[in-house]
DNA sequence: GCGACAG
DNA sequence: ATCTTGTCGC
């Protein structure tokens, strides 16, 4: 890969982007963001986007889309999920990277972790990286610092992969700038000038009658852009609705399509599953929990309590989170005072649950009001009630849940 | 000019 | 991405 120009673009180091520098480095921004206005597409300059197009075609050409040999779909061990999650209204939004690990053919999450991000660019078709990729990229990072040993086999991205009009969206964007391999899975189709409304309309129409039906998604050029997949395992009773949900997979990056397929495909037909991939499904609840969390409380929070929410979702699991709850609605603590207020002896619980939970949770949150603790610690995630066995007294505030090794 | 347009 | 509405199934 040619590195001078990529560092030209400031696409390499992970996070050196041009347009919001500094992101990872500043705390979280005020309520509302600070791009509370709406974003649009005036604020991109078409010389910009002639720049991010030929950064997409340069990307292409280092697109490997044939598969691992020493990564077969049989051994695959853990799958990532990404996916962000917005704030209505707002350019703020939620990213959330869950990884599933196979135990048999059942998928399990072992790993989850939410950042703030601040978007400074408007949505753009084709251009999603733009927006996507900078949280993605500090999810990864974190990832390797937190829990380097559950790092996924693959990472599963919500946007497209090759099926983009430059062969290059943000699913092999990612795989390729940080050599991972990716396979992107859109609910939309996306339509571009060698796969045109029309095929794309044959592809929708298009009966998939089982689960792990597919029809490839094949341009006017004769290229291979992925598979329109039957992901929903309901059966084919009502005529057609949510039950006729498809995905549109293609690959991101060191896979070959048909494997890609089949990877979706596998982490679909999991138990309490949707036609969703587990690991994005999941992601996707956590992110909504939290935005819901935020909504409840924002109007009147300091910025702190937007990272207090974060640090809840990555740090405690649901049974900690009822514990603080149930020791807050035992001592009766006010609305108007802070968690530093409330002393110690007053709690009759255990000394370990004490020193474990509740007094480093205490010294994690100091400057946020009860009323907002309160909306954040009923964040409703059961799907991670046995995600986490680290005590909070070995984590810290702002980080990604340290995961035990087992 | 107008609509379409992964998330 | 987000919203809404209606319908079906557990």
């Amino acid at each position: 890969m040619d590195l001078p120009y990529l560092l030209s673009l400031g696409i390499l180091g992970h996070r050196t982007w041009p347009w919001n520098a500094g992101q990872t480095t500043r705390t979280v921004q005020s309520p509302g963001g600070e791009n509370a206005r709406n974003l649009e597409m005036s604020d991109v300059t078409p010389a910009q986007l002639k720049e991010w197009e030929d950064l997409q075609l340069h990307l292409r050409s280092s697109l490997q889309d044939v598969d691992d040999t020493e990564c077969v779909i049989d051994g695959l061990r853990r799958v990532g999920g990404l996916d962000i999650s917005f704030e209505d209204g707002t350019n703020r939004a939620t990213a959330v990277l869950v990884v599933c690990e196979f135990d048999n053919d059942c998928l399990k999450p072992v790993y989850e972790d939410a950042v703030d991000v601040d978007m400074a660019l408007p949505y753009i078709s084709g251009f999603l990286f733009l927006r996507e990729i900078p949280a993605y990229e500090r999810l990864l990072h974190r990832l390797r610092e937190s829990a380097p040993h559950l790092e996924p086999d693959v990472f599963l991205v919500d946007g497209s992969g090759l099926f983009h009009p430059r062969q290059c969206g943000s699913a092999s964007h990612f795989g390729i700038v940080h050599g991972l391999r990716t396979i992107g899975v859109a609910k939309k189709l996306l339509c571009f000038d060698d796969f045109t409304r029309e095929q794309g309309q044959m592809a929708e129409e298009h009966v998939l009658q089982n689960f792990g039906d597919s029809i490839p998604l094949i341009g006017k050029s004769g290229v291979t852009y992925g598979f329109a997949v039957r992901t929903s395992t309901a059966k084919p009773k009502g005529n057609q609705d949510a039950s006729m949900r498809r995905l549109y997979v293609s690959i991101g990056h060191r896979f070959s399509q048909s494997t890609a397929r089949d990877v979706v495909l596998k982490c679909c037909n999991v138990e309490g599953g949707s036609y969703i991939p587990e690991p994005i499904r999941l992601a996707d609840l956590t992110g909504r929990a939290i935005e819901r969390a935020w909504k409840q409380i924002h109007t009147t929070s300091k910025p702190a309590a937007r990272q207090m929410i974060m640090d809840v979702s990555n740090l405690l699991d649901d049974k900690q989170r009822k514990t603080i709850l149930s020791i807050l609605d035992e001592v009766g603590v006010g609305p108007c005072a802070t968690l530093a207020s409330v002393p110690a002896e007053s709690i009759k619980r255990k000394q370990a649950t004490k020193d474990e939970l509740f007094l480093p949770f205490q010294e994690m949150v100091t400057d946020v009001m009860v009323p907002e603790l309160r909306a954040a610690l009923r964040m409703e995630k059961p799907w991670a009630v046995q995600l986490r066995k680290a005590s909070l007294r070995y984590q810290q505030a702002g980080k990604a849940m340290r995961a035990v090794l087992s």
